[in-house]
DNA sequence: TTATAAATGAGAATGATACTCAATTATAAA
DNA sequence: TTTATAATTGAGTATCATTCTCATTTATAA
């Protein structure tokens, strides 16, 4: 998807909610575009700010909100108490593996984990909504 | 494993690491023993103060983490912010399945998952060390 | 029994995130 | 284009789980 695309379709989204279309949300928009990665509110609060758009973190934290309940972001929870946010546009599902050291973070992808957990949600008369799957280990570097 | 073993085996480890004996110590432990389930620290400190030991939530704490540190305990992450903690005694490696309605929690294993992770780690170069995999849903009753 | 290092607890600190509310701004209607 | 107004913003405060601090208490080795 173009990012002209995605901003237009941001700004239809705003508008359907009775939202208001403003420079700090466009601003979150295009950092979560820009860096595909694994972001923290912090990082990109400061990326707005470094740059042209005043912001705050509460509008940072807010903007997010909106991105993950409309499906242009997903945001992680790796256990270390700061959530990441990264973009949903284009990116199918996956998981994450995190190296203990250097918190390098990978995505993968395995179709017979995603069945058989439909299978064990399913013994356990269970209707699954998410999951979570997170590898922790040392990378390549890290060993 | 008897109640009375685990107890003189967490003196020994005591012991062992240059720690005390003391009653708000041993007063967690048993609290871990008695109610296998997925506990909050909270939940711990108030079941402890309910009966006859004085503690206080530092020591809950501080203790909670010297029976992860020693294999007695696991902690859990179910990403609302509140860590869990569950005997590790008698109790083989499993993951969960959460109810985003009603809170329950049900253990599961699933062996194939255990080695496909280990797959995945190799074919990235990882040497694996832990991992989280929660499957969040609709339990039988809350659907 | 004593010496002493470790443990405890009350309360303060922390850190990420959410909330409050007065001032600002986007937008629909005139 | 101007205006009316409801939504948004941001500075600072609040929250909540957890950790830290440090003076007091306690377990334990000698």
């Amino acid at each position: 998807m173009t990012n002209e695309k995605l901003l237009s379709d941001f700004k239809d989204v705003l508008k359907k909610e009775g939202l208001k279309v403003t420079p700090q949300r466009i601003a979150v928009l295009e950092e979560i575009i820009k860096d595909k990665g694994h972001r923290e509110s912090e990082d990109i609060y400061m990326a707005i700010k470094s740059r042209k758009t005043h912001v705050s973190r509460a509008t940072v934290y807010r903007t997010l909100d909106i991105l993950v309940q409309n499906g242009f972001a997903r945001k992680l929870n790796l256990g270390d108490g700061r959530a990441r946010y990264e973009t949903k546009i284009d990116s199918p599902h996956h998981d994450h593996i995190i190296c203990n050291e250097c918190g390098k973070i990978i995505e993968f992808v395995n179709d017979e984990i995603e069945k058989m957990q439909e299978e064990i949600a399913k013994q356990h008369h269970f209707k699954l909504q998410q999951h979570i799957h997170q590898l922790f280990g040392l990378c390549k570097e890290c060993q």
